[in-house]
RNA sequence: GCCGGUAUAGCUUAGUGGUAAAGCACUUCAUUGGUAAUGAAGAGACCGUGAGUUCGAUCCUCACUGCCGGCUCCA
């Protein structure tokens, strides 16, 4: 079946509800019903009638009640005046009416029975036949037309499919994805905690929690430290006048958290980003052409005071720690930076078992965009260039860009097919001239410098929420918080599997004895339980012969390999990220 | 911020206008085992916070706070 077709099944059964509902609720008006992604949504004005999720299967009865009923989608043109009269108690689809007429567009109208509806058409030939496999999910307030100064209206969530089987299948699939959401998953394997105390939207990362993000981060640092970057070190407050300087002032506006003095009338604020500080390093000494380009990197917390309904376990935080960077260069190097950074991510992201987009974000012609227009036109070339040069597929959008210069967003694709920006890369010659920045070029001439900022991972946060859930918890050897379980079988066993765990340990292995009074089945269900790559089971056989016996999460088993061939294949592994 | 929902032990949940129950986790004891839960006992909760209604509130009402589903998709 093609996409349109399936909209119109969708948009099909948006009538089919906001029919029910009025059947249900004389009262309510319904305003909008499109298809969207994975079903259609329709809007009511519910009025003083509360409706929940509970209200749901009655609602579905009464649309199976009505469809019988609805043999076709007739579309019928009417005149402006019949609309209106026809409308007349509905504000939302009057003022509808209303722009139509003004721009001239034809008014059409679909009657199912007693439901006479505005619509555009794109239905079904037969709802009575193919309309059968719908689910209603959920209850959402929504603005009308999605401005919040509008009224909120009450939005239906549902979904339909052309067959019950598919239906079935796109509800397991949501079920799936339950299962592996990301704040579950992050209780369940103890990696991070919210506290009340601390507020929300600051998650605090338990040990097991700090290894996998570390680990991640230590990643992307050496990936930059190979390629020349080096390590720099900012406080996390400022005073204001850096952003003022920087042009971030008015544009974080309400996003700032602010910090006060009490020593001093100085107002500080926290950092919502790095870039203004780092280019107060650069800007420290006279800079020569020669040690161009220079690039600074830091792994550091930026504050960002969310709306609070915005925020969302990690994937929207107030604390967000970014793998960060800033390189001053000469115009003629930008290409080869953005090439390093592209090469940089492509390690990063084929270890991660990733793949991965290009959006190219660049200016449109409203007036948002600081900077002369022609450096623009230019550096959007280059950024053209260097995606075409290194093979990405990317795709071009334009009014996407930084205020200060264009951008390359990276969008990885996730297990369950969908796509996050992650990581960015962006090119500004806005900054460097507002702090004043130079360099003395070889004709002696003083210049400004261009600064690329970059995030391989981006946010640590939002790619942990991305990456629990693609891997759904089941991480790869090297980023394990435990990497190896080793399970005794009795008391007996204790002494050889501390010494196991101790030679583990002192190659760099995150190894964890399991010395419980518990039965082997239940430690090795405990290991599962935290998704541990590699159990170490150890009874009579395995200390006689000086051996382990290794069973993987995924139950397979390796009986009686000898302990050195085991600990060498394994530190392997890991320094290889295999 | 706005609309709706929700808040009971560390976790997952049950329950009632007369201060609460279960499983897992935890502690102790017994048990020492070959690939996803050994058994028993014990301890653990001002039922999110504040106010109101009531003789009496964990339960009803209101406010606050946190959390959950949403707030681009245009008749």
């Amino acid at each position: 079946m093609k996409q349109t077709d399936i909209d119109h099944l969708r948009h099909s059964c948006a009538h089919l509800l906001a029919a029910a509902v009025l059947e249900l609720f004389p009262k309510a008006k319904n305003a909008i019903g499109p298809a969207i992604e994975n079903g259609f949504y329709q809007d009511f004005d519910f009025g003083d009638t509360k409706i929940s999720e509970d209200d749901l299967p009655e609602i579905e009865g009464k649309m199976h009640q009505l469809l019988k009923n609805w043999d076709t989608f007739e579309i019928n043109e009417v005149p402006v005046n019949q609309a209106k009269k026809d409308f007349a108690k509905n504000p939302y689809k009057l003022e509808l009416v209303n722009e139509f007429a003004k721009e001239g567009i034809k008014i059409t109208e679909t009657q199912q029975g007693k439901f006479l509806d505005l619509c555009k058409g794109g239905h079904v030939g037969s709802p009575k036949e193919e309309v059968k496999h719908f689910k209603l999910l959920s209850v959402a307030g929504a603005y009308w037309r999605g401005n919040e100064k509008n009224k909120m209206l009450t939005r239906i969530y549902g979904t339909c499919f052309p067959s019950q089987k598919e239906l079935d299948q796109y509800l397991e699939n949501l079920e799936q994805a339950k299962l592996r959401d990301h704040r579950r998953l992050g209780k369940e394997l103890d990696l991070f905690v919210f506290s009340d105390l601390v507020g929300s939207g600051l998650p605090m990362f338990t040990p097991r929690g700090t290894i996998l993000r570390n680990e991640l981060l230590n990643f992307s640092e050496q990936l930059q430290l190979e390629s020349g970057y080096e390590k720099v070190f900012i406080p996390h407050i400022t005073k204001t006048e850096l952003y003022k300087k920087s042009g971030h002032w008015d544009k974080f506006g309400s996003e700032l958290f602010l910090v006060k003095s009490q020593e001093t009338d100085e107002q500080f604020v926290l950092k919502p980003m790095n870039c203004p500080h780092h280019t107060q390093i650069y800007a420290s000494r006279k800079r020569s052409y020669k040690e161009l380009p220079i690039r600074y990197m830091e792994t550091t917390v930026q504050y960002r005071d969310e709306k609070p309904g915005e925020l969302l376990g990690l994937s929207r935080v107030r604390a967000i720690t970014i793998d960060d960077s800033h390189v001053f260069c000469t115009p003629e190097q930008i290409e080869g930076e953005f090439s390093i950074i592209i090469n940089m991510l492509r390690k990063l992201y084929s270890s991660l078992n990733m793949t991965f987009r290009a959006r190219l974000s660049f200016r449109d012609d409203s007036n948002k965009f600081l900077g002369d227009k022609k450096h623009w036109e230019d550096a959007q070339k280059t950024l053209e260039k260097v995606a075409k040069n290194q093979n990405l597929d990317y795709v071009i959008v334009e009014g996407e860009a930084a205020f200060y210069g264009p951008k390359i967003d990276i969008l990885v694709m996730d297990s369950l097919g969908r796509q996050w920006q992650c990581a960015t890369e962006q090119l500004d010659f806005v900054q460097p001239a507002r702090f004043g920045l130079t360099y003395t070029d070889a004709d002696g001439i003083e210049k400004t410098p261009f600064m690329v900022h970059k995030a391989l991972l981006g946010s640590i946060e939002r790619f942990l929420s991305v990456y629990i859930e693609h891997t759904a918890g089941n991480f790869p050897l090297w980023l394990a918080p435990t990497q190896v379980s080793i399970i005794p079988i009795s008391e007996k066993h204790n002494s050889y599997a501390q010494k196991v765990e101790k030679q583990l340990k002192a190659n760099q292995v995150r190894a964890l004895v399991d010395l419980r009074n518990e039965k082997m089945q239940s430690k090795i269900r405990d290991a599962q339980r935290y998704k541990v790559p590699l159990m170490i089971i150890l009874g009579d056989k395995e200390v006689q012969s000086e051996t382990v016996t290794v069973r993987t999460r995924s139950g397979e088993n390796k009986f009686n390999l000898k302990f050195e061939k085991f600990l060498k294949d394994l530190t392997q592994k890991i320094t290889t990220k295999a």
